[in-house]
DNA sequence: TGTCGACCTTTCCATCGTTGTAAGGTCAAG
DNA sequence: CTTGACCTTACAACGATGGAAAGGTCGACA
């Protein structure tokens, strides 16, 4: 099994077919070698690298750290300094998203604490969504899952100009 | 301010104006009336209900989660088990994604506490993520955030026929 | 040799919620 | 009438991944 296809690369490595391409394609990895019929040629070495890319993939890193950590992987000369900053960096960012989520959790928990649960309509659940009060910290709950935050905080609304008398 | 434009119904709501319009298409909200010129018009009812929108957004809920819940809100012969029903099963998700967060961040830390994190290039993280072990629990770490889980668990990868020899 | 089928190729589309941008129309104030 | 704040629609982007389409390659077998 010295050199591979495609296929038997990402059976090796635990990576499908298709990230291995997109890896290729955004440059996280060397473009491999083809066969004449165009086939991608992949080596031992090669699924080596490959595994590390998904266990740092495990581990929540996003595409552009994977490639800061192969590149310190690959240098014989790096501080394990840098290596360790990072890996501080994704434990903060992962704590962070944690918590935001524990706290949707907490929120929701003492709701339902409330709620008969019962058939009759009567319900605080819907009552505290349709309040004044926020419910939760305003933590973006969408988009992007595991890795960095864009930092979308600034003035989420438009502001209307002069207010609300005489506007029309 | 019985009724507005789209800008000042979203600073009242605390939705951007681009997210009515985007509820809109999808059918969480109605089609909100226009003026002559085909500017949208939103009453204090329309802005209660995009409050509520956003505290159940800000709860985690997906899109079609919070249409149901608008729709629960909006009938007063609602059984309140069927409210608590859908909290519970957003509080089950959240602790589960939580919890994979939760786990990447124990593996690093365990990892960066074996790094001494100095000049040398000596760094058990960059081995690790090199060998063979998995190093963390294969839980999703990307795609679509705190809603719901795609399921994606079987066979991730292609597996060969016949295996290494005499393939073909 | 012809054919079958497993595998490979590229390209496009979808997810999910949100933001950004482009190109243009409306409206009120000056 | 101009200015500019606001509105309109339509499109692309983010992140990592999956899926499907339409076609080429390769080895095995009749």
């Amino acid at each position: 099994m010295e050199t591979m296809n495609i296929g038997q690369a990402a059976a090796a490595a635990g990576v499908s077919a298709k990230m291995i391409r997109h890896y290729e394609g955004v440059g996280l990895i060397a473009a491999a070698a083809r066969t004449d019929g165009g086939y991608r040629q992949y080596s031992d070495r090669d699924t080596h690298t490959l595994r590390f890319i998904r266990h740092a993939r495990d581990l929540g890193f996003s595409i552009p750290e994977i490639a800061e950590l192969v590149g310190l992987w690959q240098n014989r000369k790096r501080p394990s300094r840098k290596v360790k900053a990072l890996a501080e960096a994704q434990i903060k960012a992962l704590e962070r998203k944690a918590l935001e989520l524990l706290a949707m959790k907490a929120t929701l928990e003492q709701l339902v604490h409330c709620c008969a649960g019962d058939d009759r309509p009567a319900c605080p659940i819907l009552e505290t969504l349709a309040g004044d009060a926020p419910a939760a910290a305003p933590g973006k709950r969408g988009g992007a899952a595991v890795p960095h935050a864009p930092e979308k905080a600034a003035a989420r609304t438009d502001r209307r100009r002069k207010s609300t008398l005489a506007s029309r």
